[in-house]
DNA sequence: TGTACATCAGTGAACGCGCGTTCACTGATGTAC
DNA sequence: TGTACATCAGTGAACGCGCGTTCACTGATGTAC
């Protein structure tokens, strides 16, 4: 994600070869993508021999798992920073929960694939299953208090949250590949988000 | 998709090879995914040498998107067989068009990084971007047409049919990870379309 | 304060594997005469 | 109908590359006495 720095040590022991490694990693897979990386790559940008993330990292998939929790953990953020800036309950506060989403995916596009497609599957057992969840949970409760407010008592805020994600994972994930171009020339993602939310909870109010 | 038996054939020249090419393709990918598929795997299968397939195809780029043309073709004629079993204009037929999509992509599961993920972006120069285009019209033909019968003119129908195609493509996206396992446990996702269509499309009623 | 020793992070050469692609070839097919 | 020849699909050995991972080593650090 952010950059701090090699601060390349002067000494034959790395400070934080771990800590360095994820951060490396990181950046060249949002550089060269998922496939593209490989491992010996990240110990030349960490400035370390081809054998020494190993001393860290038991292979390749761990290294990976440990970026795609730094990804998870810059998500929540984005995630939170938002929310707190919205008055709870507001229909506001949901549209831009998805922009941010969305504006994430996008930001992010090599690490897509690590965090929603396969490697998604390996981590549900792992300990920051939680992680994932949280963003999540920010969202349903949103829905839930927006809910409230209208008066609307027998829909599920997790059902609708479900909806809200997969809304705002589509676009992302159209947006990312440029499929959506070719029938809306210069989309603009944040309107997409904006209105498409607006009719979902238009169509919650009527029934 | 489909397995139209290799056909031993007896002579030294294959009948079809380009074909049995995309077909075996097809079949490892579906079986081990877009990563673990291997050129010499697909030449084995086809019942031929290592280097036999560089007479058909110029690199294994070429026969990957032999086989994403395939797959397009396989979802168009299931999008067109589900949407001349509807009445037009009706709720029930843009429901069906979403359960349709994902029920490709959830049957299909490697194919999705193929069809949707970077592999997308190569196409869209290429002839068959057309092919692609097709199931898209078919839905905002069919969103067109609701929107006339509830009288609402103000409304782009291939504005709404990106929102409904957003909507099943991240349905489809998080299903095929099993991202709603933990959030909706049994979650059936014909009945997520359905219910979030209809709220969507009530939404649009509204205003 | 100084010496001996255990620990362990990092080295860098090397191994091994998978796999995409090439190339000189072989054999089947079909056409010209 | 038969022969010579061009064409080209398929062979299979080989090359080369990238890259994950190992391993015997080296040198820094800190602790015990």
């Amino acid at each position: 994600m952010n950059n701090s720095a090699p601060a390349k040590c002067s000494s034959y022991h790395h400070g934080d070869l771990h800590q360095a490694l994820i951060i490396a990693a990181a950046e060249l897979i949002e550089e060269r993508g998922l496939t593209g990386f490989a491992m010996i790559d990240a110990a030349r940008r960490a400035g370390v021999s081809s054998g020494a993330p190993y001393r860290h990292f038991k292979d390749k998939e761990a290294l990976l798992e440990a970026v795609c929790q730094v990804a998870f953990m810059a998500l929540t953020e984005q995630i939170n920073a938002t929310i707190s800036k919205f008055e709870p309950g507001s229909a506001a506060s949901i549209i831009a929960l998805g922009q941010t989403y969305v504006h994430f995916v996008t930001s992010h596009p090599q690490f897509y694939d690590l965090m929603w497609g396969e490697h998604g599957l390996r981590d549900l057992e792992s300990g920051h299953a939680d992680l994932r969840a949280s963003s999540f949970y920010t969202l349903a409760n949103a829905v839930g208090s927006w809910c409230q407010r209208k008066g609307i008592e027998d829909k599920d805020p997790e059902d609708l949250a479900v909806k809200l994600w997969a809304l705002g994972h589509g676009i992302g994930g159209l947006a990312l590949y440029n499929h959506l171009d070719k029938f809306m020339p210069a989309a603009d993602v944040n309107q997409l988000i904006e209105t498409s939310t607006h009719t979902f909870l238009e169509g919650l109010s009527r029934n």
